[in-house]
DNA sequence: CGTACTTACGGGCTTCGTAACGATC
DNA sequence: GATCGTTACGAAGCCCGTAAGTACG
C-alpha cells in the first residue's frame, strides 16, 4: 500500500525539481525524503525520477503519476475539510422524512429559509403516509429527521412542533352540515370515509373512537387524507381529516368536533444529536404549526 | 496528516456496516481497526460512526466524507497502476520533437500505426527548424525524442534513421536546369537562396561549402526549407534543399549534385532509456527514411 | 573540494496483536 | 451468556535524523 506521505514527497520533489529543496519545504531531512522516494519507486517497480548532477527530473512514469498523486492528496485533504464543515453545519446532507400533509404548510417555508441561510447543505424530502414508517426511516438511519404525528413507539428524541385539529368534512348538503357542533357519536349515525391501515390515522382513529365507545362503519377506505376529504366533499360520507390536509380551495363543508379532536405533530430525531439536525428542529419548533388561514376562518364563523 | 490506511479502514467499515466484519476483510485485528477509526475521528474532530448495539452506522459526517475517502484511495491506487502501465508501455505520453520537414514523409505513417497499436499513449509533436534546438529540447527533458539532422554536439543515444539528399532547386528557365550534373562550384556562379542562422542548415551548409572551397552569396535568406524551394522555383536564385522538404507538386526544376550531398537523419534520445521511446525509435529505423516518390522519379530521369 | 543524492544505523513513534473490559440484547 | 466495540499493554515495524559513502563537475 502506498502512503500519502510518499506521494506528498513525490509531489514536492516534482514541484521543486530537487530532493534537497523539497526536503526543506517539507521540514524533513533530505535522506528521509530520498528513502520515501525509493520506497515509492520500489512499489511501482519503475524509476519516477531521473537523477541528474544538478537536481532531479521526472521520468515519463513520474510525469504520468504526478496528476494521480496530486488527486489523492487533494481528496485526502478534502476528507478532513468536508468532515469539519459537516460538523460545523456549513456542509452536509439533511434527509427529511415527513407526513405528506406537512409539506406545504409546515416544511416549505422552513426549507426555503434554511436553504437560503445554509446553501451548502443538500436537502432531500421523503413523503410518507404512516407515522410509524416515518419513525422507521429515522431508526434505520435512512432519514436524519422525521416530521409527522407522534408514532406509537419512539425511544429517541421527540420535539413537539404543534397540534393539528381533526375536523369533520362532508358535502354541503349533508344533514350534519347545518348543526354547529358535531360529536363523534353524531357522525357514527352516518356513512363515513375510513383510512387504509397503511395510513397512520387508521390505527390512531380506531383507538380514539374506542375510547369514546363509538365505532364507524366506513363505506370505503383511502390511503391519502386529502383524498378522504375530497370523497367527503363529493358526498360519499363524512371524513375525519387533519386541517393541514385540507386544500385551501376545499369545496366541502367542515365542522369542528365537540369535544375537539387534536393530535400532536412532532419532530423525531435520533439519539445521536447532529448539530444541523438540531438546528433544523429548533427552526421548526420556533415557527410552530400554522393552521391554514382559509380553513381557520371557515371554522371560526 | 491523514493516512490512506485509516481511510481504507473507514471505507471497509462503511461497506460492511460492522467493525468486526471490516477487520476480517482487511485481515486485521478488530482493535487495530477500531484504533484507526478513533485516530481518524480525532483528526477530523467529529464522530464518523454511530456505535449501535449491533454494528455501526455512518453519521452525517461519515456519509459526507465517504466519497472523498474512496476518491483518495482510488487515486492512490491509480498512481501505482498508471506507473506500471507506463513502465510496460501501454500508457503514457510521448513528446516528440522533429524537424518540420520530417513530419509528413517520415513521422506521419509511424505515428498512425503507433497510435493504432498503443492507443493508451498520448502523442504530442513539436516542429522546430534547428537541429540544435531539437537536441536542446531532449536534453532539457521537454521532449522524449527528437527526429532530425545530426546536431553539432550530442552526448546521449543517436540512432541513424536514414540519409536525405540535398538537391539544387531552381526555376525551369535557369541556365543550370539544362545541365545534367551540377556541382557546388557551378551554383556559386549564380544567385542563391540562403538560410537564416536559426535554421540548422545554415551552419551545416557553410561548413560543407568551406570544405569544398566554395562560398555562396545569397540574395536572401529564409527560415523554412520549403520556402527556399518555392523562392527558387520563382526564379530568385538556386536553393539547396533536402528532398524531404520538397512538396509533391513542386513546380521548380531539381538537379542532383555531383558529387551527391547527403546528411544523416537521426533519432536523439536521452541516455535514460524509456521502453516506449526505444520502441518508437525502433519503428522509425525499421521503416527508414523514404524519398518522396514524385521527387525520386524526377531525379532519376 | 563542493554539491547532490544514496546507503547505513540507531532512536522514537506508530501500528498491530493479545488480553481484559464495558455495553447491549 | 453471547455479540460487538473500546481500552490496556507489549512487540514488531516504519519513519526520521545523524553520519558516512558515492558520483559528478
Amino acid at each position: 500500500m502506498t502512503t500519502l506521505r510518499a506521494l506528498e514527497c513525490l509531489v514536492a520533489v516534482l514541484d521543486t525539481g530537487s530532493v534537497t529543496k523539497a526536503a526543506a519545504t517539507l521540514h524533513l531531512s533530505q535522506p528521509a525524503l530520498s528513502h520515501q522516494l525509493a520506497g515509492l519507486e520500489r512499489e511501482i517497480g519503475t524509476p519516477l525520477l531521473e537523477r541528474l548532477p544538478r537536481g532531479v527530473r521526472p521520468t515519463t512514469a513520474g510525469r504520468a503519476v504526478a496528476d494521480e498523486a496530486r488527486a489523492a492528496l487533494a481528496a485526502a485533504e478534502r476528507v478532513v475539510t468536508v468532515g469539519q464543515a459537516v460538523a460545523k453545519g456549513t456542509e452536509g446532507h439533511l434527509r427529511i422524512a415527513c407526513a405528506a400533509s406537512m409539506t406545504a404548510g409546515l416544511l416549505a417555508p422552513v426549507l426555503r429559509t434554511w436553504h437560503r441561510r445554509r446553501p451548502g447543505i443538500q436537502l432531500t424530502l421523503t413523503e410518507l403516509t404512516s407515522a410509524d414508517a416515518l419513525a422507521g426511516l429515522v431508526e434505520s438511519g435512512q432519514a436524519d429527521l422525521a416530521v409527522g404525528p407522534r408514532p406509537t413507539t419512539w425511544q429517541a428524541t421527540v420535539d413537539l412542533i404543534g397540534t393539528e385539529e381533526l375536523v369533520a368534512a362532508m358535502t354541503p348538503s349533508h344533514p350534519l352540515a347545518t348543526t354547529d357542533s358535531v360529536s363523534l357519536a353524531d357522525i357514527s349515525q352516518y356513512r363515513t370515509i375510513g383510512y387504509d391501515p397503511e395510513n397512520g390515522l387508521h390505527a390512531w382513529l380506531t383507538e380514539v373512537l374506542a375510547g369514546h365507545g363509538v365505532a364507524f362503519t366506513p363505506v370505503m377506505r383511502t390511503r391519502q387524507t386529502t383524498t378522504a376529504a375530497e370523497l367527503a366533499a363529493a358526498g360519499l360520507g363524512v371524513a375525519l381529516v387533519p386541517t393541514t390536509a385540507l386544500p385551501s380551495g376545499y369545496t366541502g363543508t367542515i365542522r369542528r368536533l365537540a369535544p375537539p379532536l387534536t393530535r400532536d405533530i412532532v419532530a423525531l430525531t435520533p439519539a445521536a444529536g447532529d448539530s444541523a439536525v438540531r438546528a433544523f428542529v429548533n427552526e421548526l419548533t420556533r415557527r410552530g404549526l400554522p393552521i391554514p388561514k382559509p380553513i381557520a376562518t371557515r371554522l371560526a364563523r
